[in-house]
DNA sequence: TACTCTCAGCGTACTTAGTACTCTATGGAG
DNA sequence: CTCCATAGAGTACTAAGTACGCTGAGAGTA
């Protein structure tokens, strides 16, 4: 049922949605599902664990720990991609935290720890790496178009005319023809990553090596 | 009216905020606003714009570029999480953007490139700085409590040992008093904004500083 | 002054959706 | 063969969005 759910979510959207639909597509009456679920929140609830459920948990054990949490950023990404409704409803349930996202935080932070990096420091990484995909998933799906061969209306280029670094950026993006939107994504992932890398070393007391920037307190 | 909505989706979330809710706030009868939106969903559009209207944008002209964009971001972040369902709201609303985003996308554009990045690059930049700030201000909104006298349920505790790296974390976390989660988003604010510097100096062609990574494409 | 045009607001009523309560049928255990 | 647990059905109530048509007050004009 919850699966008869995911599919209906994907193919139509959250607002077509409805215990209704859900029954229709099992063949059932609406008040049937309500032998399964309390109410339709706590189906909402097993849909976001059902979307966690697609995503890739790093290996801890591995030695590329960067290469695990790309991976798994990447999946991040795409999983809340594949299904955007997803992000409407992580945003309304904040009750405590499900089995998945323990299980998540986990593999994360021990491959955070198992790189080098202090409990605390991994703390601070996981929130940074997370912002990140969410974010980014958050943009791409908001996006209108996010296809290489973007359609823009009239209307949105004539509205863009007086703003001159927006005309300047989206005329350089649209002249760089290997432009691609979700190749974004890894690019500012490096960064990300290569900032939790200096963040790691700066804490490790041995190889002090040659910053520009002061070592900030990482508690 | 958008302004009668806004108050009550802040005081009661999105579930609460029905026309008769509006309606009866206004002192009005339902279909009367009617009048003024043509349906449901316009007004959630105006919401949406209400919200970014509260929202600082950077001044390209003030010399210090890092901080007009350290201020923006911090702006983004406590206006999503003072209005916690504008982030609901803002994954349904895919529509052709807003004329506020338009500003908001100028100026920050503007402050990047007039801090010396290219067109292309100040895309990307920009790209990473608001993912950053709208999927810190997710993660925010969805955990349980932010507060520095965090309350955290004996179940979540229990539920917890198993992890072996996530025991650790929050002891870590919970052992270091002056931890503060909103405090977080300036460390990995600072992450980011580095991260752009680099990319900005890489790109620059006189002065070339020492460098650990291989200088990347950036278009 | 009288007329009319516009527009905010009203009332009624239809539709969709969540769900409480109760009843039935079926299949397996004793 | 009986009984119970369980999935599913039926009915019906409530909340919410909104189509449609009406009213009354104020502004501009003859």
């Amino acid at each position: 049922m919850v699966e008869a759910a995911f599919e209906l979510a994907d193919a139509d959207g959250l607002d077509a949605l409805t215990i209704r639909a859900v029954a229709a597509r099992l063949g059932v009456k609406p008040m049937s599902l309500y032998r399964h679920v309390a109410h339709k929140d706590a189906l909402l609830d097993a849909l976001v664990e059902r979307m966690y459920a697609e995503v890739e948990t790093p290996d801890p054990q591995r030695p590329d720990w960067r290469a695990e949490l790309r991976r798994r950023a990447h999946s991040v990404r795409e999983v809340l991609v594949r299904h955007p409704w997803s992000i409407a409803l992580i945003e309304t349930r904040t009750g405590p935290d499900r089995p998945f996202t323990f299980v998540h935080a986990e593999a994360v932070l021990a491959t955070l720890i198992s790189a080098g990096c202090s409990p605390r420091l991994a703390s601070r990484a996981f929130v940074v790496l997370d912002s990140y995909a969410y974010g980014f998933a958050v943009q791409q799906v908001t996006m209108p178009s996010t296809e290489p061969g973007e359609v823009v209306t009239d209307e949105f280029v004539a509205a863009m005319q007086q703003y001159p670094s927006l005309v300047a950026v989206m005329g350089a993006v649209m002249a760089d023809a290997s432009y691609d939107f979700v190749a974004e994504f890894d690019a500012g992932l490096d960064l990300v990553l290569d900032g939790i890398d200096r963040w790691r070393e700066a804490q490790l007391p041995a190889v002090t090596v040659g910053r520009k920037q002061e070592p900030r307190d990482l508690g």
